[in-house]
DNA sequence: TGGCACAAAGTTATCGTTAACGCAACGATC
DNA sequence: GATCGTTGCGTTAACGATAACTTTGTGCCA
């Protein structure tokens, strides 16, 4: 090791020696490039005006000429916090959650928040293993899906302290945060719905999952519902798979052969609307003169199908935008809430009766 | 600060100046409770059975009992190498590239690989911000949709040294790994489609973005297709903004009143497809008899509505799938390679003119 | 001209984990 | 019984940033 005592080349032998000497980047080397401490490089970053306006200008050259992207590792380490929010989904099929996706990761950006995304497919197992996954990233905050989880995620959740915010769901016990609506409450308005349209004998139809909590407390309401005007049976046929239209083409078929009289079909979501629509007009079933159709979830061709179908319309949006500022709030210092978002009934032409 | 003698209580006094002494629990804590070294914590969770059985068992049931989550900002900056893959799309609304994401999410969860999301909604000084922000997280490979981006993402994705799989688009320049179609194919394919069922004058119609490359390939194929047809003209109406149903049947109208004569209209995406069809019911044109429509994507809806809609499918989950694939064979070393998948016309009936 | 405030930059410790290395205890080998 | 490889664990030094201090330089005023 050579030492010019000019002091313009102190030790070049590391360019040397070093097997991947063009490596990516850090603060030293910018540091370094420019001459001066690591610190003023940082802080040229973080608080521009403790730096002098001309050396400022040369660090940011140097970045840009070094493509210089911050180890947010490092940052997130040193500084105990990072500007990552989990989002925790049940499935990305079919618009259901993408919306809510999409509008709440556009309004965290604003806000510099990264999105790390995880789909537990409904599967309770998954969810722990991604949640445990997410918090391990020590993420700013955490968004997800429903209120009903398994005891270990309520418990990693809890023991995490950071901001948690239940999306979709209310009604229930709440971990800190609640942005949703109440699933039992829609179910007795399609049952209330479809009894003041005049249609009688009601059958239920779609994919109904073991951990799809909400599903079951929309069947839950319209059973209460149905009761209350004085229908007792429901005729059901479910499946745990996944909603399509074509299960729910099969499940209707499979349902028409084995009650002969039913008056509407209530779907668990749009696209196995779609195939109940379908199979219905295949078999010579007028709808909504002889059978009834109402759905839930609005999704995009709802309106498209024929006849239009009417469903319940969650405004996905603002639970994707309320869901960014319940984040931004919470972080900030402000108490936990629990907000109930408003749905819209959509009365289209598939339970319309021309009476 | 009091020093025992014996050894037993060294210094306790961190536990009562500290504000939040009961904070995240970390390896150093187990290794206490355990009362053995940190490294040994370490590697009764990274290489199990170099830990006596015995022991690892005392520090797993501590790990449980705290609700351990490891802290991966510090595994990953020590360990120069993270489990993350970021994922960047251009849109997530109507399910265009949500079944992707949700195939490759659950391929990549397999291998314990953990998606970061990004959406840039068409946005190129998002794109170079949200790469920025991901490179950050130091990901160990990068899934991005469309091979068409700012130089200054091609730039930054390069210098990162990571694999770079690019989706959804082939044929031009690529950074790394490419898996996806041939846009241009799609669009001559259509317009084949189109002529061979007979139709004469070609309308475009649907949203028509400035940085959607993909979308303007397949109207160049078309366009190109039409004209080694003899058919030169094709009348155009589009609009930058996203696609839906509301805009294809505003768009169609328009196109209806400046055009008496068409043939056939080609929609960019089944979405404003589903549109176009209900402007032409109210117009009282007749599909495919008067007017053919084909459109691209295969909505989950597009055999629903009324006429079915024939449009081009991709193979969604295949893409996500090699692209989950390609993502851990580069990661292990394996060469780039670019991979054409299929896609189908699905011949429907909103073509199918009955001569 | 000395003192003082403030701006601008450098020093040092720290975050929680992993990786490289060190070392003791132990059984196998010649 | 000295040597050696293994097993099982502890020590120490990174990783790349941030934050709390400390130091140096500069202008202003008494």
């Amino acid at each position: 090791m050579t030492i010019d005592m000019d002091g313009k080349h102190i030790d070049e032998t590391k360019e040397l020696d070093g097997k991947d000497v063009r490596s990516v980047p850090t603060l030293a080397s910018i540091a370094e490039k420019v001459g001066v401490s690591v610190n003023t490089v940082s802080r040229a970053l973080r608080a521009p005006n403790t730096v002098r306006a001309e050396l400022r200008k040369r660090i940011n050259v140097a970045m840009d000429e070094l493509n210089y992207v911050p180890n947010r590792l490092a940052g997130g380490l040193s500084g105990m916090r990072t500007d990552i929010v989990g989002v925790v989904v049940t499935s990305l099929y079919y618009s259901e959650f993408a919306s809510i996706i999409d509008t709440l990761q556009s309004a965290l950006l604003e806000r510099d928040l990264q999105v790390m995304l995880a789909n537990t497919r409904y599967n309770p197992d998954q969810e722990i293993k991604l949640v445990r996954s997410i918090l391990s990233w020590r993420p700013a905050a955490v968004a997800i899906i429903g209120i009903d989880h398994p005891p270990k995620v309520v418990e990693l959740l809890k023991a995490s302290g950071i901001p948690i915010i239940e999306m979709w769901d209310t009604g229930g016990n709440v971990i800190d945060t609640a942005i949703g609506f109440d699933h039992q409450a829609v179910g007795a308005a399609q049952a209330r719905h479809l009894i003041d349209q005049g249609y009688k004998k009601l059958a239920f139809v779609g994919s109904l999952r073991e951990n799809d909590r909400r599903a079951q407390k929309r069947l839950l309401g319209l059973e209460a519902e149905a009761a209350r005007a004085g229908i007792a049976a429901i005729a059901k046929r479910t499946e745990p798979q996944g909603g399509s239209p074509d299960l729910g083409e099969r499940l209707a078929g499979e349902l028409l052969e084995t009650h002969s009289e039913i008056g509407a079909i209530v779907c668990n979501s749009d696209v196995v609307a779609f195939g109940v629509l379908r199979a219905l007009k295949k078999r010579g079933k007028r709808v909504p003169e002889d059978i009834g159709v109402i759905a839930f979830g609005d999704n995009e061709a709802a309106a498209c199908v024929t006849p239009s179908l009417t469903t319940i319309r969650p405004d996905r949006e603002k639970i994707g935008r309320l869901t960014a500022d319940a984040i931004v709030a919470r972080i900030n210092g402000g108490e936990p809430q629990t907000t109930v978002v408003d749905w819209q009934l959509m009365f289209r032409d598939s339970t319309r009766r021309k009476d």
